[in-house]
DNA sequence: GCCAACGTTGGC
DNA sequence: GCCAACGTTGGC
């Protein structure tokens, strides 16, 4: 799961009650769809931090809700409002993602020179959604990685 | 249903 | 700030 840290880092999520915070603000339908129909409470997810001097995974978090609709979207004075929306019809679901723990900056170069990730979702050329799936071995790799010492 | 124009993402 | 890549929009 990507986000912008001058706009909601890894950090933030540690400091917000509950140490949980919605993931609003997703406008892609794919990426929509991945967080609404892939996921399920108790998932763990990377948190990435993109659009940023060092883009990279920065620390896992947790699924911790069912889907339901983004409410930034029914809010006129929101930048995330969507007029196209209605609370009959959303068009715009997020689920509550909860912090688990941060990580040493495991960088966009690093995960590209691994041969393991080398079909990784969120690496591929062009890819633009916000979030996308991990496979299981993926997973493992990159939290073995995370174990190791940076290189 | 096609496709050009436009806006956005995000690494560099 | 640049620009490649891609999604969305809207005219036809």
């Amino acid at each position: 799961m990507k986000s912008e840290p001058d706009e909601v880092s890894i950090d933030d999520l540690a400091a917000a009650p509950q140490r949980a915070f919605p993931w609003t603000g997703v406008r892609n339908y794919q990426a929509r769809n991945f967080m609404r129909d892939a996921m399920q409470p108790g998932d763990l997810a990377f948190f990435y931090h993109s659009g940023c001097k060092e883009p990279g995974i920065a620390g896992i978090c947790e699924i911790c809700s069912d889907s339901y609709p983004d409410p930034t979207q029914f809010s006129a004075t929101d930048k995330y409002h969507d007029p196209k929306s209605t609370p009959e019809q959303p068009r715009w679901w997020l689920r509550d993602v909860r912090f688990v723990s941060r990580s040493r900056l495991l960088g966009l170069g690093e995960l590209r020179r691994h041969p393991e990730l080398a079909g990784m979702r969120v690496l591929a050329r062009g890819n633009r959604l916000s979030i996308t799936p991990v496979t299981a071995a993926e997973w493992q790799f990159i939290t073995g990685q995370l174990l190791a010492p940076s290189n």
